[in-house]
DNA sequence: GATGAATGAGTATTCATTCAT
DNA sequence: TATGAATGAATACTCATTCAT
């Protein structure tokens, strides 16, 4: 009769207040979503995960479709803010801020495993109005490396041959993160550090220079 | 998608060999979970386009992951196989070989593109034995790039020590094309072509080289 | 209706006598049980529309069953006594006491519409309980109206076989106003004056025919 | 854990062809919306009435609303047909004919209690679709009283002044004969012939005087 | 007295899967 | 071979009702 996920033996705690009950939503859902992906995942093992019951979960977030929803919004804020913390943390230098940025960004990854998988894997897999959540904090990511690219160009004295194709590039080197990040998900031996500076290496001077010998070394102290 | 209590009149050709039903179904197959996912999915709307009967598709390709399994395995073969075909059309060039072999896979991505959407998004957000058919696939796709790799630091002369790394870097410029991919998707103005010349600079000359100016050429006539 | 996860604030009037909150709840449960049956109405709504919190619903008035029994009876009680305050108003003949009392009836329906519709739809359509209680108030109407044509007739000098009848006939009377209250609902264009003389015109003429003895035969064989 | 609807020991007929089955489900829901009401009836109960699984309720005739919809439909129809038989059967007389119709009206009343229950009571405490479906159903009994009535008028000699009223007579005449139908419901002692009758009786007198031009009139001032 | 927080027990609906023909 | 008919088991969502404060 007792589901499988039910925590035995642990005494709910009660009479919560609503927002403290609502990070427990959001965090069990997080946790439930990434592993069994949108459709797979039930409101009663969210609610079990969650400690706390079905229709609370739907007095404090509304449909599964909202609950989805929430936790993108979450997710999503929280690892912008991370990156935008990481990148604040460098100096002028746009080369240190994009590294920096980059490993802001994995060790969000790292970190928050369950979190990523939602937003990359389970989100992009469902169409529609969540993939389009998705689509703009892409577009502030990409705006945000597009950016520090541009910073760089003209720190070189490139033109505007060049930087007519930022927004490309930028939208080429979130893309690479991501697909790294996810990569990384599977093989996680490697340190948060160890992925960023390997695709800072591959992106920033290209197979061409690396099959030269040529490699891009991290700055001291990060 | 069309209810069962409204009827429809369809007639149905019979008879067919066993081969011609399975393409048939699996054909289905691939754009019913392609567009839905896998748990959106239902076998009745597979059986429907397919145009045969349910029962049918259970005794020719058994459950619905048995039959899921076997559209990621058919799919992934068909594109090994055509980047296979792109990189023996090559010379003997490494470099253009890649850049064939990349061709290729875009080609197949843009021509089909409801099974790549089936073996990116699909098959991944599903977790367990899904992502390991497409786990196989890739590895055998890594260690294609990696061979290419080594042979242009052979023929370039490095050493050892850049070696060592080919089978990291093959990893991540299978991971960007991925990614790269999947972007396109969502953005299908530009041509295969473009998008993998795109790729081909990215991480050929990498950013350092592209701010700078230099950009990598596509050899003539492809 | 607003669905309790989007939040909303109003500031409620406290500590009110318990005679007017009440009165306050029992409004609103007319209100919301006319308009969606009793079924599909809410306690949560009826606290809503009462401005109350549901506990006090529930320590006032007791069950969602009391408080709709709760509902008929008082409507009940309201239009009999509107009925009979009609009455009252008229003189000595029993003619115009009818007159009278139909006016006073359909004057309520008129009024309080809700009323009407719990009384003579919702409760009717549940059965059980509901319909007893009402049933109660249907009898104590059919029996003012059957003193009534026994006033008539015996004004008339009618004997007792057509006496014998005047039972039936109220109940026939009075189901017919009931009748013509529920169509008047959805053909509100009239007003109540007029759809009580429409009756009147109806069953009256029929009846002086019948207390002088003339009577409709079926036709032989049916 | 058994629920106290099954019918424990019945072998269960299988494999009937689809009319049949619908006709089954039909059956039952009339059954159990017309002494449940719509929204207490649980399609549960209804499968099990109808002695079936639920899936094939919905596969067969859609959702809880379409079932209801579908048996209005189906009722209504039923109810309709037995009065035109019962017209039909007359003579050319419309007094006759009207006779008849009452008959058939009340015999059908009597013989399918569930299906007038539904159709009276349950279809009208829905708002909505519902109510209109049976509103439809009721203009057409209207204009065929109504042409009766004129027929009558006619043959009586009677001219445009009286005819003018005869849709809003029909209306009340229809209206009667629900409003004394569904009084029968609760008190089934006396025979479909004798209820048919008594309401001939009432309202053919009535109609009678109101024909040959006499009317009653309201006294002063109310 | 008054309420926000909480839940057990349903209800409609869907789906993968399998017989009987 | 081929299928219409059939179902067990799940799932999202709601509601009357009650504590703890």
């Amino acid at each position: 009769m007792r589901s499988t996920h039910e925590r035995a033996g642990r005494v709910r705690s009660k009479r919560l207040p609503r927002e403290v009950r609502e990070r427990q939503i959001l965090d069990a859902a997080v946790e439930v979503f990434s592993q069994r992906g949108y459709h797979a995942a039930s409101m009663d093992e969210i609610s079990e995960v969650a400690d706390i019951s079905k229709p609370m979960v739907y007095a404090y977030l509304g449909s599964k479709e909202d609950l989805f929803a929430a936790c993108i919004r979450r997710e999503a804020t929280k690892l912008m803010e991370a990156i935008a913390d990481g990148v604040a943390e460098a100096g002028n230098s746009p080369d240190e801020q994009l590294w920096r940025g980059l490993r802001a960004f994995f060790g969000f990854v790292g970190e928050f495993r369950d979190s990523w998988r939602v937003l990359h894997r389970q989100a992009s897999a469902q169409g529609g109005p969540f993939a389009q959540e998705l689509g703009d904090m892409r577009k502030r990511a990409i705006s945000l490396v597009a950016a520090l690219l541009i910073n760089t160009a003209q720190d070189e004295g490139v033109g505007a041959a060049a930087t007519g194709q930022t927004d490309a590039l930028a939208a080429a080197l979130v893309g690479a993160s991501e697909s790294l990040a996810d990569w990384w998900l599977d093989h996680p031996e490697e340190s948060a550090g160890a992925v960023a500076a390997r695709l800072m290496n591959l992106v920033w001077m290209g197979f061409g220079n690396l099959v030269d010998g040529h490699t891009w070394q991290p700055p001291k102290g990060s």
